[in-house]
RNA sequence: GCCGAUGUAGCUCAGUCGGUAGAGCAACUGAUUCGUAAUCAGUAGGUCGCGGGUUCGAUUCCCGCCAUUGGCUCCA
């Protein structure tokens, strides 16, 4: 005699067992044919589960969250179902839901086809059409193994070996079709009418670059043709402001062929790159930073001595001169440690905290470069902390406040944050790491930040911790980071003296904010779709002529917004000012300067912000006002 | 690096089932001197990514390379 409990606290006494369906009809027909599955005190199940005892029960339906993600997983599996119909030699292997949607990875003799993935969708459609029912069995490991491996799916059969014994093995059917699979699903395949297929990729057999690589096809459904739009209509409108195109239209930089993973950076762009530049300088030389320079070629000995010819060789670019080998630089610490090694160092003078915007090239697999986000030359807004263990804590910590502020200049809220910690193969002593581990932990609790932890990703040198940002289509760059070293100062020989007059080893900090400048303006760009806040945008007025009669005046107001700092151009050209208006709006300056006789008689000017306010008739000084007052608020 | 796709005018793209290419915008020239997101007319512009092969003939078909791109792996 279970008696359900539902959200809204009411009760229902059944006279024997029901299922999660069961229940849903006796609330309602409506709510029974959208029943996609069930919570059941707390865990989701099957719309066909049995329920024997008390239990509360939520009826999930496709506009919970979790019902759609239900949707996205057995969508992915009438993927399966689709191509296993049309392509029966091909072997299923996993299908997992992932944000917005879900993949299924095949392993195929061919790689699958822009129209196979339409025939695949066709056939998707049919099946679901069907409506099919979808059904839950389980069996006993060895018989799914055999019965797999009986059908030629050794990567299914792979994936259940690999399951522990003793625990059930649940197996989905629809139609002709039948997969591992913990559930829950749908109850029949009509309930999933709303998808599409997105993108064939290739991925390699269980993430591991020396299996073989598969097919995989990702796809994404929703629960109703609505958010499916909205969704596409998303993606197209992240594709706009992608920073590639950004870069070309608005004119901030190109590539090319003739040096891969390098930029160009033209006078636009440049402008952006040096604000920054010089707005973290001034940061860290009032956080207690001494800036740096250091050469960007350096005699292989050294890079053996850090153990980076080692470890990073291939990743190095490198050049020979008079039977010598140099690296060109991947990297700014251990020439820091060479400044840190001049002259005898007291604990006193800890921490020292050395900042360089050192140009680093790192010769990164050809298929990883991306525009701005992954690049082969790079500056980033590095600098190296020398300090006791006592002095991580405090360090990591302020560390922690200087980011978020930059970070909010620059108008990041969501910054997702990992920690992570000691590695199998790893130098010093398991202490140092606990306290290390420890310290960064207890800088973000202190501030009450989530973070995830990822054990064992931290780098062997030491524990750390990352901070991301996001582009507009969701992916995720890591730009911040600060990391413990235990091991580079020790092998390239730093020491400082102790209070007790013994002769230590600092530890290192490695940190950065922004991380790549590169990276990071790619982001800025996407973050602000190309419209940069005044402080930051490369031209920030236009003054521009109605007719030639202002010609002189226009260029004597450039001239004075010049003076006074602000990047200005004029634009005197025999063109109607709708059109001029128009193309330094798409060009995305913030203001823009219009004057006619009426502004030269009155010795006015008439400004027009970017998102078209017209600001009416000012006198410089109140512009000039106007702007300093902008900058200062970062806005 | 691996799997797939792509590479045509400055940009965005069309096209050729093998007979050396076209649009819009931009550029240039001329006219227009105009008040808040496109004035009109005309002109010019291409070794169809690079190299090889097949062919009477290749931008088109085949092979190799390079770059870009979607993922995967990697990211000191």
């Amino acid at each position: 005699m279970p008696v359900v409990t539902l959200p809204d606290g009411s009760k229902r006494a059944f006279d024997q067992a029901v299922t999660v369906l069961d229940v849903a009809r006796s609330i309602g027909a409506g709510l029974a044919k959208a029943t996609i599955a069930g919570k059941v005190d707390g865990k989701l199940v099957d719309a066909s589960a049995e329920i024997a005892a008390d239990v509360t029960l939520q009826i999930i339906t496709a506009k919970d969250e979790e019902g759609v993600d239900i949707i996205r997983h057995s969508t992915a599996h009438l993927l399966a179902y689709a191509v296993k119909e049309l392509f029966p030699e091909a072997q299923v292997t996993i299908g997992p839901v992932i944000e917005n949607g879900f993949y299924y990875d095949f392993s195929f003799k061919r790689p699958f086809t822009p129209e196979d993935l339409e025939a695949i969708e066709s056939k998707m459609a049919e099946l679901a059409a069907k409506d099919e029912p979808v059904t839950r069995e389980v069996w006993q490991r060895d018989q799914a193994v055999k019965f797999f491996e009986s059908i030629g799916e050794k990567y299914k059969a792979e994936i259940i070996a690999s399951i522990p014994v003793g625990e059930d093995i649940g197996l989905y059917r629809e139609g002709k079709f039948i997969d591992l699979c913990r559930g829950p699903h749908v109850p029949s395949t009509g309930k999933l009418s709303v998808f599409k297929l997105m993108k064939i990729a290739g991925a390699y057999w269980r993430g591991d670059s020396k299996n073989e690589m598969l097919q995989r096809i990702y796809g994404t459904a929703w629960g109703d043709k609505k958010d499916l739009q909205a969704y596409l209509h998303r993606l197209e409108e992240a594709e706009k402001r992608d920073h590639r195109r950004l870069g070309k239209t608005l004119g901030l930089f190109h590539t090319q062929e003739e040096a891969p993973g390098m930029v160009f950076w033209h006078e636009k762009g440049w402008a952006i790159y040096q604000q920054i530049e010089q707005y973290i300088r001034d940061k860290l030389r009032c956080h207690g930073y001494g800036e740096v320079r250091t050469p960007q070629v350096v005699d292989r000995s050294l890079w053996e001595k850090s153990g980076h010819w080692d470890k990073f060789h291939a990743g190095m670019f490198t050049t020979h001169s008079e039977n010598r080998d140099y690296a060109i630089k991947p990297m700014n610490c251990p020439c820091h440690v060479q400044i840190f090694n001049q002259g005898l160092k007291s604990y006193r003078d800890l921490p020292i905290r050395l900042a360089e915007f050192g140009s680093c090239h790192r010769n990164e697999p050809s298929g990883t470069l991306h525009g701005l986000m992954r690049v082969r030359n790079f500056v980033q807004d590095d600098a190296h902390i020398f300090c006791t263990e006592d002095q991580i804590q405090s360090e990591v910590s302020n560390f922690i406040d200087l980011l978020f502020d930059v970070y909010k200049d620059f108008g990041f809220e969501e910054v997702i944050i990992k920690l992570s910690t000691r590695p199998e193969n790893r130098v010093g002593d398991d202490a140092s790491w606990d306290k290390a581990e420890h310290a960064l932990e207890l800088a973000l609790n202190n501030k009450k930040l989530l973070w995830d932890l990822q054990p064992g990703e931290g780098a062997f040198y030491g524990p750390k911790i990352e901070f991301s940002l996001k582009d507009c289509i969701g992916r995720v760059w890591q730009c911040g980071t600060i990391q413990v070293d235990f091991s580079m100062p020790g092998r390239l020989g730093a020491s400082y003296i102790a209070e007790d007059s013994s002769r230590q080893i600092p530890v290192m900090l490695h940190r950065a904010i922004l991380g790549s400048l590169e990276r990071f303006i790619g982001i800025l760009i996407e973050q602000h779709s190309g419209t940069f806040p005044l402080w930051l945008a490369p031209v920030q007025i236009v003054v521009m002529s109605i007719t030639d009669r202002q010609a002189e005046y226009a260029q004597k107001i450039t001239v004075d917004l010049e003076k006074q700092g602000f990047r200005t151009k004029f634009d005197l050209r025999n063109e109607k000012i709708g059109f001029k208006i128009r193309e330094h709006s798409i060009q995305r300056v913030p203001y823009q300067v219009i004057l006619g006789d009426k502004e030269l008689e009155n010795q006015m000017i008439t400004v027009r912000s970017q998102n078209g306010e017209d600001l009416g008739g000012l006198s410089i000084d109140a512009f000039v006002q106007r702007l300093r007052r902008q900058i200062e608020d970062k806005q």
